[in-house]
DNA sequence: GTCTATAGAATGATAGAC
DNA sequence: GTCTATCATTCTATAGAC
């Protein structure tokens, strides 16, 4: 009996897995409604049944990659530390961000499609905790601004430079790669573009 | 006879306008797949079969709405001056970038959303107009180094930040209305961002 | 827990009257 | 040039045998 439950839990934590990683795929190229069901089944190796056994419905299972991803970006946002110094703090966010985009180019892609079309379902998170979470970060700014560590810069745009920038390289990676001779950069690349990015950053606030 | 040629050819002019200006609503927020036939015209006010009147499929409704935004993605283009300073051709190229931004929210939508899926119907236009033209950007970005009016940067990275933070503005509006009282900015806060993106990039790349 | 078969709705596209 | 009716296909979702 226990091992059969245990057997069972396994198979279902499996597939699960696997459901969710394949529907990220699916919905980041196609977004929400241009997904089916099918096209996951199939990325997945499942009859399309068996998705409806796992998710009652395609918008619980889009739900749940959503709040996958929604905890990967939760785990950039700690890296952001308001006890640092400018330097330290931006240099550690920006590379957390660039790291994402490296290891989940996917998620990326399907909060891009989110955020494009009108976010209908992360809708809540951006009003509470991004909104929450942009206000102390503002604070921080602020304050370095203040104490004269930092150029007096509009804090949001701060922000919004550094999520486009580290976001780009997952969302436009396909433009990326074209202009790359056709390849996906390699790991002399990311870093290169990681250092980039953090040095003209850096720099063009004067920090 | 003739007036009534001239007739046709008005309404047909306005017709295509009317739809062509629609479609790119309904495929930025959809994506190609998500987009169907049904909305487009429902958005244009006119029956489904009248869509296919003026656009045989889908596809070729689509491919248009592409052409119109790479129109605009040259004039872009153009307005990186390869004869003028750092200073003057970077404040241009970006000034112009924003403006597109702001009036053409939907056409940056659907190419980042053509880019996301993987570029299906414009790879040809990345690897020959885009790629030849930011080659030759590349360069004279590489003079600038060379003759010590920017800092030691790669040209691609630069680039890409200024194509990122710029387009953000357009394809993330939903996200920057959210976090600005849920209100898409204003001419000043336009202004403003314009201003920021421009200062720190320059400031960053030592110009 | 798996999978075939299928219901019921929506989709791209067309025919044909006006 | 317009628009209703409709076809063939595909979609989400479910029923029910194994």
């Amino acid at each position: 009996m226990q091992v059969n439950t245990a057997k069972k839990t396994r198979i279902r934590q499996e597939n699960l897995s696997i459901i969710l990683g394949k529907a990220e795929q699916i919905f980041a190229e196609f977004g929400f409604k241009g997904a089916t069901m099918q096209a996951i089944a199939d990325a997945a190796d499942l009859p399309k049944a068996n998705l409806h056994y796992y998710f009652p419905t395609k918008l619980a299972l889009y739900r749940q990659v959503i709040e996958r991803i929604f905890t990967i970006w939760l785990e950039a946002a700690d890296s952001f530390d308001t006890s640092a110094t400018p330097q330290e703090a931006l240099t550690r966010y920006i590379r957390k961000k660039m790291e994402i985009s490296r290891a989940h180019p996917y998620g990326s892609k399907v909060w891009a499609n989110e955020v494009i079309q009108g976010a209908p379902i992360i809708q809540d998170y951006l009003q509470t905790t991004l909104n929450e979470w942009t206000d102390t970060r503002i604070a921080v700014i602020n304050r370095w601004i203040e104490q004269g560590l930092i150029d007096p810069i509009d804090p949001r745009h701060l922000l919004y430079m550094i999520w486009a920038t580290t976001q780009h390289y997952a969302d436009f990676s396909h433009q990326i790669a074209t202009l790359n001779d056709n390849r996906p950069l390699d790991d002399a690349q990311w870093q290169r573009a990681t250092r980039n990015v953090t040095d003209v950053i850096l720099k063009g606030i004067g920090a």
